[in-house]
DNA sequence: GAGAATATTAACCAACCAGTTAATAAATTA
DNA sequence: TAATTTATTAACTGGTTGGTTAATATTCTC
């Protein structure tokens, strides 16, 4: 058997370094020498623990994905909740996660768009998300005449696009809506909160 | 002097091939030798056109922003356009030119987000854009009671977020809204022109 | 405490990296 | 055509990369 406590320190203290090193320099950006260093570790424990660099990553993406707030979506499947409540508490809970996170969420997008084809299996099975509770709750409503008959695809990609667009793309944002200043950015973004949901509401009843 | 030709070739060559590589592989993913390789060029001579890897990527980079179809925002600058006209102009062009090449935004927008403070100045001067055409058509609207009174900012980061979301970050969203097809992907973009536009013109005249 | 399993280390490896150099070829100028 | 400038090349450099190995230290089991 394992001797537990320094096991779990190592790998866990390798797991950390590589977590802060990957997320601030991406992954082709950092090495693994830094990662050993930084964790205070001999460079072959590393592969020890884990069999390649890539190895190391894919487990640093899958925490990250978790941390990244993107969960948050899985809230769209909570039966209970009356449409526009949902929609309200997703806007606000993605965008204070995403206030929180905003760099991890950076580096889960900006590797996804980077390698594709290995990552999204890892997305995949990491988030699973079951659209059909809200399409059957967005069709029924639509039954109703509560609200147009809409695209649920399309009010999911609506959503997500507002909230995420200003806080993974910060730099490009910054230059366009020319705000520099920290404050005056987390102000915007606090803003756009009862504006995402108001632009939704409105697009949803006319 | 210069011989013109041939060196306009290679130089041309190389920059053709860098620019290639490094959409495709990202900054930190490629290496110099197979930029030259792929330009069919001595390595050296990539030292003898730019001074290195780091020149080399910011010509690139300035290329990219060029090509990428940012520039279109520079349309909002526009005053004899009526406001709506040109959002409806702004949303088709964007979505048009990024349909044709997503894969050059996503580079723009991945690296700008890795390498922050490196590649901000070169947008800055690459796009310059002067949003106060655009701040007195919305303010001079909402006096005249034609829309609610909003933050310009606001509608810029809206329309410009839905727009490149689903596209920039294309992987996600395929897992997201579960749409794997390319052409039920185009499709479905296709459809968002229009979604954009009403979802912007109901939240603007409620 | 012997033996086995687990954990850790320093030294090593070949391939690759960005970048240089010194010599040469080709074109321009005079 | 001689001198000069511009263009191109092969070979090289020093450092880094991801990854291995073989020996050793530590811990667990009995």
């Amino acid at each position: 058997m394992k001797e537990q406590e320094s096991t779990i320190d190592t790998k866990d203290k390798i797991l950390e370094s590589a977590y802060n090193i990957f997320v601030e320099k991406g992954g082709n950006g950092s090495g693994i020498k830094e990662i050993a260093e930084k964790a205070d570790v001999n460079k072959a424990m590393l592969y020890y623990y884990f069999d390649s660099k890539e190895h190391l990553f894919k487990e640093v993406f899958r925490k990250a994905i978790e941390e990244s707030g993107l969960k948050v979506l899985e809230t769209m499947e909570d039966s209970s909740t009356p449409l526009f409540d949902k929609i309200k508490r997703y806007i606000d809970a993605l965008t204070d996660h995403l206030l929180e996170e905003p760099i991890i969420f950076s580096f889960v997008m900006n590797e996804l768009n980077r390698h594709p084809e290995v990552l999204t299996e890892i997305l995949v099975d990491t988030i699973d998300f079951d659209r059909s509770v809200l399409d059957r709750q967005i069709n029924e409503a639509a039954d109703r005449y509560e609200i147009a008959r809409i695209n649920p695809r399309q009010l999911l990609a609506n959503i997500t696009s507002l909230c995420l667009g200003p806080i993974i793309n910060r730099s490009y944002y910054s230059v366009v809506l020319d705000i520099s200043s920290e404050s005056e950015y987390r102000q915007f973004l606090e803003e756009r909160k009862g504006i995402i949901y108001d632009m939704t509401i409105s697009w949803l009843t006319t």
